[in-house]
DNA sequence: CATCGCCGTTTCGCAACGCGAAACGAAGGG
DNA sequence: CCCTTCGTTTCGCGTTGCGAAACGGCGATG
């Protein structure tokens, strides 16, 4: 049992970061906690200058020196790393968020999301968020461009899980045909049968100029904003396409630089 | 007058990020918190799962969900997001920690740093750091490649302050030869007059195809690691330089992505 | 124009909670 | 073998953080 006054604090922290302007009133929604201590947790963080409170905006949010609080952790993989400024860049372009993926056991992890510059958006922070490989897009973008031996060992994995997600695991001709169809697209989206039903990702590999993949790097838009699946889609996954490219592009001259 | 607890926390999570590893002494001292205290954060924090408390290495460590907390934030400019990768992949490589700045009224900011990755270091954080432009490795690369009237502008401002570390703004002479000499090397080095006196940092400059100077980045040595300042230099220069280069072409083929 | 409801913020008395001196056990060093 | 120094635990005290209640402002509603 650790102290409750920083347990709280962190947890509003979390909080400020899944929106960039976060009201008083939404984040007792969210922490269930009373707004006075609210208030006095976010002066404090405020006065420490992690927050800022802007009232003509009608919110709180993170500031700069946030990043201070993470700075001495950089053990993520490069691919993150270069990926970061196209994920970034895309966002601030097509104001849909963009996040990246690794895989991790029997999940795909977001390692890197712009959610929160894009869109207000309904959805909790994806960093860290666990994603199931065969009813994601960022899941399937990965999963489908493995080599067989490899690929195999995720199914066995997922097989072995209870997980209604894991089921096409258990129908091998099924499963051929959606990865198969993946690989052919070059992109992967969300299985229409999970939640959240109101949004979509479009997801594509991030391969390496050795021919591994690394990581997957996905869009997520509001399907009412588009009138079809494919127009999304096709507006999107080439832009996806290119920058997943790109960012293997930089992972080769960094290393070639690192070699020289 | 904010929480105490939560003013104690976030002080401690800075000061872990500025090593790689943290023993419980060394967080005493530099926080001059009792170790109960101490204790008690560490365990809360590592309850919450930012830090990991492991013993074979004797100490604690941010962990990875650490970046959660800034996760929310990426309103930095590109430049930096671009620079990333690069200052990440030259730290692992040749291990000194390498910072990006920015400019800022009358300093130059740290926007990142690898020095946690870095060696046990006796600096303190540099992220957020303001630096000096006239004895600053990182003011210098950046001032010097200024077009005149930015120049001319930034030493206007210099010239209001007291601050000692800007007092060459005071003689024009000695400023130009020195910018000068910067010029004519590509890169720039800390002020020998300036602490700390035992390290050293030579910065290069980051200047967009269109020409225009966006940033510095610098990398940092003991100086008891080399014989002469000309050997670090003539070993470092030409790596950050090429780095600038790639971080610029970065940010060129960034934008001409977008434009398309 | 009065009323209502919801907002963010302030007040204030109570006691829960966090505090840290002191003690503890373990691990080197001389 | 003693002595220091480390990280951690204990525990009684009192400071500090707590949150119900109240407040003032604002926009919608009738």
């Amino acid at each position: 049992m650790g102290i409750r006054a920083i347990e709280r604090a962190m947890a509003v922290l979390q909080e400020l970061n899944l929106q960039p302007i976060n009201t008083i009133a939404q984040l007792h929604a969210r922490t269930k906690l009373p707004k006075p201590t609210l208030v006095r947790i976010l002066r404090t963080l405020e006065d420490a200058g992690y927050v800022e409170n802007d009232p003509r905006q009608g919110g709180y949010q993170v500031s700069a020196l946030v990043t201070s609080l993470s700075s001495g952790y950089h053990k993520g993989p490069l691919v993150v790393e270069a990926g970061r400024a196209w994920a970034i860049a895309m966002t601030r372009q097509h104001k849909w968020p963009v996040a990246i993926a690794l895989p991790d056991y029997d999940r795909m992890v977001v390692r890197f999301s712009t959610v929160p510059d894009s869109f207000v958006s309904p959805f909790h922070s994806t960093v860290n968020k666990r994603l199931n490989f065969l009813t994601r897009g960022l899941g399937l973008a990965y999963l489908a461009f493995l080599d067989n031996d490899e690929f195999d060992l995720i199914i066995d994995v997922l097989k072995r899980s209870d997980d209604p997600e894991n089921a096409l695991s258990h129908h091998p001709d099924e499963l051929k045909r959606l990865v198969g169809r993946v690989h052919e697209n070059g992109y992967a989206i969300r299985s229409s049968l999970v939640e959240p039903k109101n949004s979509n990702t479009i997801g594509v590999p991030i391969i390496s100029h050795g021919g591994r993949v690394l990581a997957s790097i996905g869009l997520t838009y509001f399907k009412s904003a588009f009138g079809s699946e494919q127009e999304a889609c096709d507006r999107y996954a080439p832009i996806l396409k290119s920058a997943a490219a790109a960012i293997s592009e930089d992972l080769d001259r960094l290393s070639n630089h690192l070699a020289a």
